[in-house]
DNA sequence: CTGAAAGCGCTTACAG
DNA sequence: CTGAAAGCGCTTACAG
């Protein structure tokens, strides 16, 4: 592969010239403008980021380590950081934690290695060693969705509580009174917040959430499958569950056709984050939507702010609730969904 | 952040001394070793993959062009990527292309610049510029799912013709004799395959299939949904519609949906590619299913193969027909997924 | 407007 | 077993 020396003896000026040329630098000769570029052309030059890097300190690289590929929220969260890096001249570098710890830290662990110039993170848990490191490192540093408590960076995320609680008023109003959740993990905020949101809901209308009814979900697709197998085997079954994401949702329904049981009739179903699948499935399921695409945009302008050494701020956004008939039939909410 | 310079005068050893601890080099005595490795410990040193890089000539990392991510197919398929590599030591960065050659071209180029050692892509278009360049380049390179025809590196990718015979041979036992298909892009190796392989197998049950039946999708959702308004305004609409690919199919349910039709009594659908969700679609979705993780991971293994300087050689799985019930009640080939 | 030179943070022959 | 030095491919003050 042809190099910038190639490319500057073939054009008779010297590699500082080339250089400028390439980064448009404005006190070039448009007659040796000229003469670099068709150098260029001729030779097929590609310019190697790892040497400009290394020579800037920058890479123009953002790092995005998401919780799990497979969740169709995080896929579409990533397609809007991408979309709204490149807009701004930055590639990404996706890190999928799959849900593990171990996974996570090693990717933000190789992330900083290579030097990218800003994190953001979905994290998978409450705070390991490489997360600290990295804020300790002063790698410009966003969460996204999920945050860590104790780590001092800007926050994008949506704020589910009052689409909680309108899920919580929509499966009362059909009648439901025992209602479990499907909770993700412990050591992630959503994790806990969907939880909390869902347990004040229910106190606001009397209703309690005995532990037997919090079913340990891990945000993947088993452990809904799981978690409602537990619920089913319990003397008095809940009349509705809320898994606390799609995936989950997934494994619930996984579950209850695995036994032939119906949705609504012998389980009312929702879910926290909306699919474009969830309008047709069987029934179509009441969901929680996020604002996927701004969280992306929003955080990855928190994140180049921070990088370009401008101030950045937490955001959040709120997330509403889409009713469909997995909780029962009341179709004055129906709604649909883009 | 500290440098190895740092660790070294902390160390009391030179820089040379520093790099062969860290690269595991044997000939390092023991006390020199744990003197380097607790300087590394206390300076909290990560070494800076990019000065790495510019001096050995390789990024261990492994450039991936995907057609979409928001397609279950191509996520599950990064998935599968990401572990194999991650499991021979390599890195893999995904660039998007969403179907748009221009934005493919985009990623190959960046990925070049940034010099990874290997590409895969599953190409979005008949190959263009930076393609053929990249292949000029001789940076290893593997087609995955799609390829383009006249570029000579390795194919790892799933036969379809055996399925869509199948399914052919399903939808004629179910009594269907007007079958259309939605396409993908002529430009694709897929999109013209899986419409091949449909009317080859349309012949052998002596029935045609007209320029009318044939759907110009894109792959994307609104393409799905796009043919079938088309179809289902034709003088004689079909009984059963093949997309080929499941997003296309997700956009024929949006469509029949919204015009109150039914799957299958007023339009069979089937798909390639299956996804969880069609199990839990109304109906279930027949489906022709690829082996995407095994895919994924003989793609990895021909590309380290290349880049490390081994021989590799295409390789052809074959897919499979999984028989639900929406192209019409047949209970005997029911079938389940995973 | 352009060139010569230093330097980014590493690795690796080459000596010793 | 270890160090001094060159060099990877660029960018960017510093001169002129």
């Amino acid at each position: 592969m042809a190099g910038i020396k190639d490319v500057a003896s073939h054009a008779g000026v010297s590699v500082a010239t080339v250089s400028r040329v390439l980064n448009g630098h404005p006190t070039v000769r448009p007659a040796t403008r000229a003469l670099v570029l068709s150098a260029v052309a001729e030779l097929g030059y590609r310019p190697n980021a790892v040497a400009r890097s290394l020579r800037t300190h920058q890479t123009r690289t953002l790092g995005l380590v998401i919780s799990d590929v497979l969740n169709p929220f995080f896929t579409e969260l990533a397609r809007a950081v991408e979309d709204a890096a490149r807009s701004r001249g930055y590639s990404v570098v996706i890190g999928n934690a799959d849900e593990r710890p171990d996974l996570q830290d090693h990717y933000v662990r190789t992330l900083l290695e290579h030097r990218i110039d800003g994190l953001l993170v979905s994290p998978t848990d409450g705070g390991s060693a490489p997360m600290l490191e990295s804020a300790r490192a002063s790698v410009p540093m966003v969460f996204v969705d999920r945050w860590i408590a104790g780590i001092d960076v800007p926050v994008v995320h949506a704020d589910g509580h009052g689409a909680v609680r309108d899920l919580v008023a929509h499966l009362h109003a059909l009648g439901h009174r025992r209602l479990a959740v499907i909770a993700g993990p412990e050591t992630t905020t959503t994790g806990n917040e969907r939880v909390a949101a869902f347990r004040a809901a229910l106190a606001a209308h009397g209703l309690p959430l005995p532990d037997a009814y919090i079913g340990k979900g891990d945000f993947q697709t088993e452990s809904g499958r799981r978690a409602t197998a537990a619920f089913l085997e319990l003397p008095e079954p809940p009349e509705a569950v809320f898994a606390t994401d799609n995936l989950m949702a997934l494994g619930a329904m996984d579950e209850l056709r695995a036994r032939g049981l119906r949705v609504p009739d012998d389980m009312a179903l929702a879910a926290f984050d909306d699919i474009p699948w969830f309008l047709h499935t069987d029934p179509p399921i009441t969901a929680i939507a996020q604002p996927t695409t701004e969280l992306g945009h929003r955080a990855v302008h928190a994140l180049t702010d921070l990088v370009e050494g401008r101030d950045a701020g937490s955001v959040t956004l709120s997330a509403r609730l889409i009713a469909r008939r997995s909780c029962g039939e009341d179709e004055r909410n129906e709604g649909n969904r883009r």
